[in-house]
DNA sequence: AATGGATGTACAGTTTACTTTACATTTATA
DNA sequence: TATAAATGTAAAGTAAACTGTACATCCATT
């Protein structure tokens, strides 16, 4: 699973920390999901979509399995 | 967070049981998550709005905390 | 080149999602 | 009413999300 997170970020210029404190986890747990490491619970990941003003699916990509 | 997957079930017409195979997760994690127990992983949630074909906004009811 | 701010890595500890098993209760159906 | 299928509950164990701390590296600015 993918994620638009670092873009979003820099287009929003803010940084892991101040996301972090946005959306009320610690910048560990920014980097880790930012870089794949891990998968958000759903609670987290409708803060950070949140925090851009934007959906799940618009911050979080899926690969369609198949088809 | 509320969520409508019991609601989608009856409609489709399938069990907990049913459902857990789909998404590969044991039933408990299913109860658990219908009940609102616990918080899902994202991966998770989306197979579950997968498994009904709706986002995970459609499945999964977000309180809008403040405007 | 030095300083500072942002990012990355590593690791031990805590919390919680998730599993497995087992049994009890509800609900539908013969 | 009996029987089975579906749902609920409980409890112990595992895996992984998440925390906190500490230090290293990358990048910009002076």
């Amino acid at each position: 699973m993918k994620n638009r997170i670092r873009e979003l970020r820099k287009l929003k210029k803010i940084t892991q920390e101040e996301l972090s404190k946005q959306v009320g986890v610690s910048r560990q747990s920014i980097i880790a999901i930012e870089s794949g490491k891990f998968n958000p619970s759903l609670e987290l990941a409708y803060n950070i979509s949140k925090a851009f003003n934007s959906t799940i699916e618009e911050v979080f990509i899926f690969e369609e399995g198949s088809m």
